[in-house]
DNA sequence: GCACAGGTAGATT
DNA sequence: AATCTACCTGTG
């Protein structure tokens, strides 16, 4: 992998506004299957959204952060309140989950205290998912990279953004094939050429009710109910949106003894039992699912 | 070699 | 309406 550029990095800073992690949930709301684009190196992460590129990192003290010094300060820190979703309160929407009556989540929220849902760039958030349909995490990470690598643009430190879709309906399917996409390819493209010939609708997805909006996703090729609420919930903050793939079908089956449940009825079930911010407890459960904490 | 992986769409029953 | 199945590719 040849950088044509190197950035050099500020000195780690202190992020004053950092929300209050503990460090299993800073290493699982960043790189636990939310966000596709940060890697570990040495004791940090860095992580791509958009045009930004930043860098954090853990202390007992706080968050630090640092980025490559062509970017301003304040344009870092406020990419990371809005990335971050600094503006809810996820403690609160915890706290306001059925944990007390609830055994497997009550595990889930003390072993990741802190645990947050990010707010991504909607595109990149609906293009992340595309790419995930049965692949594993490390896998999806590789192909954003690839895909990132042959269509986006690059960006101050030599690598490279996810391309808009725009650029993805121009570069064609076999590009998108190339980066080992596999039949995602066909979806991909197709869902970038209707995207750049409706330019204004994922904005106008944006606002429309969650509801209306997962229907909007859904007629998009590639995307079914669980891509279109993963989309909702790490892309627009949507926390009702209860995505429901393999690992959450295991554990409400084994953890809440729903065997044979239809994913129809699953839905339901979480709606009624873990109320508005459903999503919420379904990142808690698949984080400590993931971690072998709970039934899955 | 073969099952399986953060699914979806189209065919078949 | 419920239940198969094909679809790419990497990994164990």
């Amino acid at each position: 992998m040849i950088q044509s550029e190197t950035a050099s990095f500020r000195p780690w800073q202190n992020w004053l506004e950092a929300p209050s992690f503990g460090e299993a949930a800073f290493n699982e709301t960043i790189d636990g299957g939310q966000a596709f684009r940060w890697r570990r190196i040495e004791d940090y992460f860095e992580g791509r959204w958009g045009q930004s590129i930043v860098r954090l990192r853990y202390r007992e003290s706080g968050i630090q952060w640092s980025a490559p010094t062509s970017e301003q300060p304040e344009k870092i820190t406020g990419a990371l309140s809005t990335y971050f979703a600094l503006d809810s309160k996820f403690e609160e929407l915890t706290d306001a989950l059925p944990w007390r009556s609830d055994q497997p989540l009550k595990t889930a929220i003390d072993a990741f205290p802190g645990l947050r849902i990010l707010r991504q760039p909607f595109g990149e958030t609906l293009f992340g998912f595309l790419c995930s349909s049965t692949k594993q995490i490390p896998q999806i990470k590789a192909i954003c990279e690839a895909v990132a690598l042959d269509i986006g643009e690059a960006l101050p430190d030599g690598s490279h953004a996810l391309p808009g879709w725009q650029q993805i309906a121009e570069a064609g399917e076999a590009r998108l094939r190339a980066a080992k996409l596999g039949y995602r390819a066909k979806y991909i493209h197709q869902t970038a050429l209707y995207l750049a010939e409706h330019r204004n609708f994922l904005k106008e997805t944006e606002s429309a009710t969650t509801e209306e909006a997962r229907k909007r996703l859904m007629q998009l090729p590639g995307v079914g109910r669980k891509i279109a609420d993963c989309t909702l919930l790490f892309g627009l903050g949507r926390l009702e949106a209860f995505p429901i793939d393999t690992w959450v079908q295991k554990i409400l089956a084994r953890a809440y003894g729903l065997e044979g449940w239809k994913t129809e009825q699953l839905q339901d079930f979480a709606r009624a039992h873990f109320g508005p911010s459903a999503g919420l407890a379904q990142q808690y459960l698949f984080a400590a699912a993931r971690a072998g904490l709970i039934a899955a």
